[in-house]
DNA sequence: ATTGTGAATTGGATCGATCCAAATAAATGT
DNA sequence: ACATTTATTTGGATCGATCCAATTCACAAT
């Protein structure tokens, strides 16, 4: 190429408030003021530093400042799968909440690996993150996340939580809701109600079949370790855990699912097998994430509102973050039954 | 509380290298070499530092190294849709990517807001982000976006692109996949085939609806307006496609449809309606996310590999971090048809 | 003209790590 | 023992913005 026709286009060193400065005719303080909004300077010295800016295409620098005011405006959301439209909801609740606080999200998806979490949660530790949303990763070590609270930035849990690691957390009250779920399928005559899908080494299942076992409890039924079906937490694990309940002798002829994509497949499962959902059978979600509503019947679920739960865990981990001295607290959120059209009263035959 | 039983518990000054000099009785720049691993220092000196480094708790400050070394380690992911199953998997695979390459996520969800996707670049420019993802959000100015390319910071755009803009992207071929899925269609008999959900404005819906007509031009057959049905790109979309194209007097015997998503909606009104899909009516998505194996029947689909698009535009990005000079490339990676139940010959009786 | 007062501005030090040229230590050769 | 070479180590300046104490300015009061 022709030297003669190429511009310059060195990568000409960045702007500065040095620069700003010379070309304003102001000193570099005065320059740091006008950045920072202060009041102290005069209108006419402001209009011809923002005029600097402008004309010079000056971009703040956030790093150099966060430094020097020992302060940091990041927030770590560390997840264990985001895949999962619950999680995703709940990101985006929390990161909207962060935006608008003037935060910005670093993010990370651990796959549910705790070796891959420590990891990150270190990296973003050294890039000075001022706090962090932690979706713990099965198997993470109690100790190790325990260890968190002198890394001198808070640490808030959210869905699923590490007991006795003293963190703080923020989660729906998963018993309770499992309990409202199997108490309006009672109330429709149901008797023999299978609690369908989750993993039983996750708190997030063992918590809702608490709650389901306690509403079999109060009504005197004794629960039936057969209907208690463990599976995957997908689509898939719905299809497979209807298949296995269907076969039993004594089916039931209800069931809470331990998420709505959990239900998605047992909706499908139970559609394939010929039963009309919500008449032959009935069916209770999870979380209510924006799909349910969409079903054809539209699924009753347990809403846990996902991205309320973020905007609260934003909220919980800023609150922290400016008075470090507040105590961890567990935030528990309500759920509510949202009934839709996949519950019924038993069928007479049955 | 009494002052005795309380630790001292001051915010004491986070430890630096002077400190770990001090400490190991070096000089602040051996313990520089020692944190960036350098053969220089003598295999002894290194091991005091080490354990200093371990007595004193310390915390490397990436901030201030990337500061003075004038690079930067952070990338930013701005995407306008993260509930969309979709996009959350691209998320992950791009997220992975980076964190393999030592880089940290800076995560924007934008909710499909210009307003917002320019506020949040700007915040993460100011960070000092090394480069961008975006999928940009319906209505983004394409002159505003194509003034990144001063920015100094490479950008690409990934499974949206704004015609022009000169940044480089990373998408499927979506009019192939569409393509191809329709072929497949012609080929199992069917003539009378609908395209269901998309909103026109969005390229992303124009290029499927383009392949779509080019498969239907190159086996003679005129396009039917009345069977291309923009709608909600979400289950409840499908939902209502399905129902507007059945009532049709000359209803279609097959469909493709926009997104998984919205094939999920229409497979559901489709049982609903009494057909049998797969028999009754042949139908294909596109994407094919986790949940697409798992419909009954399981749905035949365009794969665009979300994740791989993920590490696909991770790629690319680092590509260009690292070599600034290379020009801003459009990577199209090819879609393929995975056949599962969904589709079959067109029924005796259409 | 002088002083006082508040408003506005400023230079130099600082945040924590790295760069660089130069100094020192250790190892080698004669 | 001394000169050379090679291996380690080091002080001071630097990245970009902010803090702080101190200075200068503007203007009213005397």
């Amino acid at each position: 190429m022709s030297p003669g026709a190429q511009e310059p286009r060195q990568a000409s060193r960045r702007t500065t408030v040095a620069d700003l400065a010379r070309a304003a005719g102001v000193s570099r303080s005065t320059v740091s003021l006008v950045l920072r909004n202060s009041p102290l300077v005069k209108r006419e010295t402001r209009h011809r530093v923002e005029e600097a800016i402008e004309r010079l295409g000056y971009v703040y620098n956030r790093s150099a400042a966060n430094l020097r005011r020992q302060t940091s405006d990041m927030v770590a959301m560390v997840i264990h799968d985001l895949t999962n439209p619950f999680f995703a909801e709940l990101a985006v609740g929390l990161e909207e909440a962060l935006e608008a606080a003037g935060y910005v999200t670093l993010m990370a998806n651990t796959g549910e690996d705790p070796e891959r979490q420590r990891r990150v949660m270190e990296t973003m530790r050294e890039h000075g993150a001022a706090g962090f949303i932690l979706c713990p990763a099965l198997g993470s070590e109690t100790r190790q996340i325990a260890a968190m609270t002198d890394w001198n930035a808070p640490v808030i849990q959210v869905m699923r939580w590490l007991p006795g690691a003293g963190l703080g957390s923020v989660a729906p009250d998963y018993a309770l809701g499992a309990r409202m779920a199997v108490e309006r399928l009672l109330a429709l005559g149901h008797r023999r109600i299978a609690f369908l899908g989750g993993r039983m080494e996750t708190i997030v299942t063992t918590e809702r079949v608490r709650g389901y076992r306690a509403a079999l409890d109060a009504a005197g039924i004794a629960a039936d370790p057969a209907l208690i079906v463990p599976a995957q937490v997908n689509r898939g694990g719905g299809v497979e855990a209807v298949r296995r309940v269907l076969a039993l002798d004594r089916a039931p002829t209800a069931a809470l699912c331990f998420s709505d994509v959990v239900a998605f497949g047992a909706l499908d499962a139970l559609v394939a097998a010929g039963l009309r959902v919500g008449r032959d059978f009935s069916m209770i979600g999870f979380d209510d994430i924006a799909g349910a509503r969409y079903t054809l019947p539209p699924l009753t679920t347990v809403a846990a509102y996902p991205k309320e739960l973020g905007r609260r865990s934003a909220a919980a981990l800023l609150r922290r973050i400016a008075d470090p001295s507040e105590a961890p607290e567990d935030e528990i959120l309500a759920p509510s039954l949202v009934v839709r059209g996949t519950c019924g009263p038993v069928p007479a035959g049955a």
